[in-house]
RNA sequence: GCCCCCAUCGUCUAGAGGACUAGGACACAGGCCUUUCAAGCCUGCGACAGGGGUUCGAAUCCCCUUGGGGGCACCA
């Protein structure tokens, strides 16, 4: 069964957006289709009417795609085995559901939603161990079955599991896994509206789209035996069963939760790739970071590239405990994937956040002159793309700035006076330097701090927060460079205004 | 409640009986550098859940306890 060709899937269902978790799922089951010359394939799940959202599909593609994960079987590509959607294969399903009644696997049962509901509250109130589908139809007479469908009765079919003895599976994370029967259910092959439920379908695709191996979430676990009782059913070869730990939330304690998390201090933890994605993540970093979430690449690098993973990706390497996500190493990872872009590709992935930080268009802020020059300044002080923004804001402003709290002005063990001195002083050094570039404005100022006596600290950090209005920015003379001369005198003298009145005090 | 899975620093992990005074990373703390903040470099803090076995020897194997997680739908 591990000599066949590598087939593998990744089988999410239209009823929400891509989760981080998912796509972890996703991205194991490419890193092993591509090491191993196998075959990545998207399956739509969409058996759930009920719960299907509209955008979801799309929303899933786009992220796949954003994360790198191209599939080569499924939606939008095509394939020999399709088609890829569950809703256009029903036929199929109706087939082996009515195989399987036929060699007496399942059987048609007729009970209502009623007649389940109050078996459950029964079996609640007795407090019953093992609650479930109780087996009523599995045992009514020929006349009862044929009284049934006279009457045109709606039905499911359900698996006959056996009722006694127990399966015993090999999961390639953890080893054999063996399930009583007794524990076992009765599950829903196929719903009353004629629909596969995930059983049968899962089952049926897994075989007809020779699927070598099955890597998915520990949450199967507990129905991987219906999936193996299905195989041996149909006589089919079951593939090889990976089940991958699941994700916890970043605190480490419960599961993640579906919904984005927030901690107490107001950091909000996302859980849906596209808002990684909306928040300045790079897809190389999510991809890295993911990748190290219940697997590693040799117990010590931590930033690699596919091509590496793809390399040493192995299913026995997995970690079988469940893990809390490191969201903080995601955002130290970032970090270094920024630093690692060059300043035209970072220039340009900037464009589309810094334009809606500062709300511009896209288009304006690529005509500004601001931004290029400023990335070399913030790429190793943003963490995401998106923190460009407020760090730069100061040079999309025109003329001179606001001081709401003046007393910022003022430098370090100097008065307002002497700051509104300093301030004056620096105007007067720029205004008329011949040329307004980096290595002339340090050049001005540094002899102007020495001039006055005061510590290059100092005189710096008051035209700081003049020229940038933050005490925090990014170096200055650069900063300064890229204003230009008219800017700078204006705020400069602003400054000094705003600190008048405190001056006189 | 029942079934199944899991268990190394706060967190992500390396470790598949001796190479472990348990390694790496994030975070945290301190230092260096320095025009702020970062980045970078150095140092520090910090774990084999507990108890029984097996063995000359156990983080590694077995059992129990405890803890965490998942499942028990005409959802996937």
């Amino acid at each position: 069964m591990t000599d066949r060709p590598v087939r593998v899937r990744f089988a999410p269902s239209p009823t929400g957006y891509l989760h981080i978790g998912g796509a972890r799922t996703a991205l194991f089951n490419w890193l092993f289709a591509r090491g191993r010359n196998g075959r990545f394939i998207l399956r739509i799940e969409d058996t759930d009417r009920k719960r299907f959202v509209p955008d979801s599909l799309d929303d899933l593609m786009s992220n796949l795609r954003w994360l790198g994960l191209q599939w080569d079987e499924g939606p939008e590509v095509g394939g020999p085995y399709g088609p890829y959607f569950q809703s256009q294969r029903l036929h199929l399903y109706r087939h082996w559901a009515h195989w399987l009644v036929e060699q007496g696997h399942a059987y048609r049962c007729y009970c209502s939603e009623e007649r389940l509901e109050a078996v459950r509250q029964e079996q609640l109130a007795r407090g019953d161990p093992q609650p479930g589908y109780d087996r009523f139809c599995r045992t009514l007479t020929a006349q009862q079955r044929a009284q049934h469908e006279a009457a045109g009765d709606p039905c499911v079919v359900r698996l006959a599991v056996p009722l006694e003895g127990s399966t015993t599976f090999h999961d390639a994370i953890r080893g054999d896994i063996t399930f009583e029967h007794s524990q076992l259910k009765d599950a829903v092959l196929l719903k009353s509206d004629g629909w596969p439920t995930y059983h049968l379908a899962a089952v049926v695709d897994d075989h007809l789209m020779e699927i070598s191996h099955i890597m998915r979430a520990d949450e199967w676990l507990s129905s991987a035996p219906l999936g193996v009782l299905l195989y041996q059913a149909f006589g089919w070869e079951p593939p090889v069963f990976a089940h991958l730990p699941i994700i916890l939330s970043p605190t480490g304690k419960g599961k993640m939760s579906k919904r984005e998390l927030v901690n107490p201090d107001g950091t909000v933890i996302p859980v849906l790739v596209r808002d990684y994605r909306a928040r300045g993540y790079l897809p190389e970093a999510m991809f890295n970071f993911l990748a190290n979430v219940g697997w590693s690449l040799d117990g010590s690098t931590e930033v690699f590239t596919p091509e590496q993973a793809i390399a040493a990706f192995d299913i026995a390497g997995i970690n079988p405990a469940p893990a809390a996500l490191p969201f903080e190493k995601l955002v130290w990872l970032n970090g270094v994937y920024i630093r690692q872009l060059d300043d035209d590709e970072l220039y340009r992935r900037l464009v589309p956040f810094v334009a809606q930080g500062l709300g511009m268009s896209e288009a304006e802020m690529a005509a500004r002159p601001e931004l290029r020059p400023a990335v070399p300044l913030i790429k190793e002080r943003i963490k995401t793309l998106a923190e460009a923004a407020p760090l730069l804001s100061f040079l999309f402003v025109d003329g001179a700035l606001d001081y709401p709290d003046p007393t910022e002005l003022i430098g370090d063990k100097m008065t307002a006076a002497q700051s509104a001195q300093a301030l004056a002083a620096a105007h007067r050094a720029l205004a008329d330097l011949p040329d307004f570039d980096q290595a002339a404005v340090e050049e001005t100022l540094r002899s102007l701090a020495e001039a006055m006596g005061l510590k290059s600290r100092q005189l710096f950090g008051v035209v700081r927060v003049a020229v940038t209005g933050a005490k925090v920015s990014p170096p200055l003379f650069e900063s300064i460079a890229i204003l230009g001369r008219e800017r700078t005198l204006a705020r400069l003298q602003a400054a000094q205004q705003a600190l008048a009145p405190l001056a006189v005090a």
